[in-house]
DNA sequence: ATTAAATAGTTACTTTTCGTAAGTAGATAA
DNA sequence: TTATCTACTTACGAAAAGTAACTATTTAAT
């Protein structure tokens, strides 16, 4: 996107929050820290999107990856503070979803 | 998206509001009704997708469309009430970008 | 009569992203 | 040695997005 015009912030913020399966992979990461596979059975994503999403998620600083060495190895994911910054907007969608959805 | 698990609400809005450039439409509108050619100035979106959203939107019934036959003849979108009600997810949204973005 | 100008799109084509299924790596257990 | 578990990665065809040029309609100017 080249974000000039309009609101510049709110347009970057929308390169992250468009893309497809990341609002929904932050409202599951909303119920608390997540493993890989957690976050995979609980979205209709698949192995490849989700490990794509939650790196760019990492690189923006909205989620933390926890690797424990046990075995087998165990990785979870969980919010940000910036992260846990988006629950309001998440929150007011999921609102909208229930009022005038279906 | 097959939107089983989850909030399938969610699911739903997030098939719409997290389609490119959908939510930065919407937001644009939010300064009230606009004529094609205003939108896609305001945006870095082009009209082939342009047209092909708003057309979406107005499926959805969160725009409408009102053709004025003067010369050239003028076309408007605006939000109709299920757009307006997204007003509060957006400006949460907005909100977030101006401290956590850049 | 022909050309130009303005608005609101549409078409054709290339590049990027997504979806699906199968495969990999590293460590243990049978 | 084979199987199992988790957390990914790879390969590839399909769908969506980006870009630029083109169309339709009506009026005005040359």
């Amino acid at each position: 996107m080249k974000e000039i015009c309009i609101c510049p912030r709110l347009s970057k913020a929308m390169d992250l929050l468009g893309k497809r399966w990341t609002t929904l992979i932050l409202y599951q990461l909303l119920e608390g820290p997540q493993r890989f596979n957690e976050i995979e059975s609980a979205l209709p994503i698949s192995g490849r999107l989700l490990s794509e999403r939650l790196k760019e998620l990492e690189k923006e600083g909205i989620v933390e990856r926890a690797v424990y060495s046990e075995v087998p190895v165990r990785v979870e994911y969980s919010l940000t503070e910036k992260g846990l910054a988006l629950e309001g907007a998440i929150r007011e969608v999921e609102k909208w979803s229930k009022i005038w959805i279906n």
